[in-house]
DNA sequence: CGGACAAGCTGA
DNA sequence: CAGCTTGTCCGG
């Protein structure tokens, strides 16, 4: 697909409509403006001219050297054009006009850099011409009357259970035309395309298939894939929505959910959020449609709720009765002891009840002065168990090397560690694996998981921890298999949470597989305390962060907490009232890092 | 970002 | 005051 050049004057009559100049943004992190570029005078003969459309790849001179960048505008309005350069080299294909437009809007959205976000749209290996499109076979609606529903208007956040067949929504996907699917991670995204042309759909994997996607297919990848070009748009579909790889981490913090659900809205095509724990802003943008209760309760996985608190065996140990009893059982079992964070969590010695915020519910720790601190928004109280009045408390923190040595020495038998550099074979070796969250990612298809400080993830100091407690909880069941028969699949074993907290919302609906409670009663609280949907923030940090903080001033609405470790807190009631008052700030000198609506927070 | 150029510092 | 470092500006 060639893009016609937009805004052409319609004069000449039968040539070619060549354009004589064109805007470029170079491909430097520093530099955000564009220059004006003349088109050399032989390119109009040889056709290069007329493949100049908006998101070409070209390389330019600029003071001196030679860099690439993007075409972004074609004949734009300058001045003189006699001291105008010209244009180095056309390097090949770049991302599509509304892929281009997308960037611009995302680099705005999340305050960083159109060139950061136009590099992830644009092909990985130079495309010189797009090849037309191949056929893709017309395609049969599944015979489901939600995924009828699902793609039927704007789209919808649809709540599938952990072992639910998201299959049918695929394919629901591009029966609406050329879909973008993107799913967490890019093996799943390599095994879906082969599904897919197995049933003769044209599809592309991305970032590798950028070509195919350009001239017309269905595109499946991840995050990445949000700026995938995708000609004959018709639907979208995320997987998994909840998931937190669908946000960079590194400014600008973009999202691909938004990114995609924007794009879909701009074409004017379905976007479907599905998950098995639609977040809250997946709720907030579109209507919720879930798959009837009993299917979804099936297969959710078998939850067991464990309370250190009722095991007298267990006390002083991370290892409870049920617990080792559980590990003892036959069958590979995976252990998540999460020493994540700064969050040393504490318990009461006399009743070991937990130490939490009486006003925010947060963990607590001692400051130096022994005087009780949470961690997340910096309440105190004296050192006193609001349970049972007990002056005492004991640290739960313990690491994963000390809780490995613990549970062989209960077992009898080898435990491996699973770190970052845990080598595969040990992993796929050993039946019992202790680990950070990261064991999760390492091992497939498990007898049973076990969460053996539960607590430290429901109390994180992070306004998304329970929503990131339940999404491990998700992934564990995923490896452990559904609570019932599912299909034709076994009953799969458990995922056992021990908890000083078993009525916490995020174990009520992990264990009825259940999540509607807990999704209304998040969604009413993050909307109490300002968090996203509800309202948008930005994290201020870097040399810079106070020079801009006061460049920044108050404008109306705008709220600036801070410095807390040298980073300041912007909140905004929208987004676009966050990102207009950050865009409206003359830039210091200097590093600045702004995440906006950061993850760990 | 990286080159150009200006202003500031040092040593003979 | 040459020779060097450091800072600031700007790119078509």
């Amino acid at each position: 697909m060639s893009n016609p050049a937009p805004g052409t004057p319609p004069a000449s009559v039968d040539t070619p409509v060549c354009p004589r100049t064109v805007r470029v943004l170079p491909d430097v992190p520093a530099i955000s403006r564009e220059f004006v570029y003349a088109v050399p005078g032989p390119w109009s003969e040889d056709g290069r001219a007329e493949q100049l459309a908006v998101g070409s790849m070209v390389r330019v001179e600029l003071s001196g050297r030679r860099v690439g960048g993007w075409v972004t505008e074609l004949d734009p309005d300058v001045d003189d054009e006699v001291s105008l350069r010209p244009l180095a080299k056309l390097s090949g294909v770049g991302p599509s006009e509304d892929v281009v437009e997308i960037c611009r809007w995302a680099a705005h959205r999340w305050s960083g850099a159109t060139s950061s976000l136009l590099g992830t749209a644009s092909p990985p290996k130079m495309v010189a011409r797009l090849s037309p499109p191949r056929p893709s076979k017309p395609q049969i609606m599944p015979d489901y009357d939600l995924v009828a529903e699902a793609f039927a208007d704007a789209g919808a956040a649809l709540r599938i259970p952990p072992h639910g067949d998201r299959w049918p929504f695929v394919l629901g996907a591009v029966a609406q035309g050329n879909a973008l699917v993107l799913v967490p991670a890019l093996h799943q995204a390599a095994t879906l395309v082969g599904r897919l042309r197995q049933r003769g759909i044209a599809a592309g994997l991305y970032p590798r298939d950028w070509a195919m996607g350009a001239a017309g297919a269905t595109m499946v990848g991840s995050r990445a894939a949000a700026l995938a070009p995708v000609a004959g748009l018709g639907a979208v579909l995320v997987i998994d929505e909840h998931d937190e790889v669908y946000q960079e981490e590194r400014a600008p913090t973009w999202h691909a959910r938004e990114i995609v659900a924007e794009r879909a809205r701009r074409a004017g095509v379905p976007c479907v959020l599905a998950s098995p724990m639609p977040t809250p802003e997946a709720r907030h943008a579109f209507p919720l449609l879930s798959v009837d209760r009993r299917t979804e309760r099936a297969a959710w996985p078998l939850v067991q709720i464990v309370d250190p608190r009722t095991d007298d065996a267990g006390r002083g140990t991370l290892w409870t009765t049920p617990v080792v009893r559980a590990l003892q059982r036959d069958g590979r079992v995976a252990c998540v002891v999460n020493r994540k964070g700064r969050s040393r969590l504490m318990s009461c010695a006399n009743c070991d009840e937990l130490v939490l915020c009486n006003e925010c519910g947060g963990a607590m720790r001692q400051d130096e002065s022994g005087t009780l601190v949470c961690a997340s928004m910096g309440h105190t109280r004296p050192l006193v168990c609001l349970h049972c009045a007990g002056t005492t408390m004991k640290n739960l923190r313990i690491g994963v090397s000390r809780a490995r040595e613990e549970l062989e020495a209960l077992l009898r038998e080898p435990v491996a560690e699973v770190t970052g550099d845990t080598d595969d074979k040990q992993v796929e070796q050993t039946r019992v694996l202790v680990g950070t969250e990261a064991v999760l990612h390492r091992a497939s298809h498990l007898d049973a998981v076990v969460f053996a400080d539960f607590d430290q993830e429901l109390v994180a100091p992070r306004y998304r921890a329970a929503e990131q407690a339940l999404a491990m909880i998700v992934r564990a069941g995923r490896l452990v298999g559904p609570r019932g028969p599912v299909g034709a699949g076994a009953a799969g074993g458990p995922v056992v949470v021990q908890t000083r907290q078993p009525s916490h919302p995020v174990l009520v609906a992990a264990e009825s597989g259940d999540v509607e409670s807990w999704a209304r009663g998040e969604s009413a609280r993050r909307e109490m305390l300002g968090y996203p949907p509800f309202a948008a923030l930005a994290e201020v940090s870097g040399v810079a962060a106070e020079a801009f903080i006061e460049a920044l001033g108050q404008p109306l609405g705008i709220s600036v907490q801070g410095p807390v470790d040298a980073k300041w807190l912007v909140r905004a009631p929208s987004p676009e009232a966050l990102s207009d008052a950050l865009a409206a700030v003359q830039r210091p000198k200097g590093r600045l890092r702004i995440s906006v609506d950061p993850l760990r927070l």
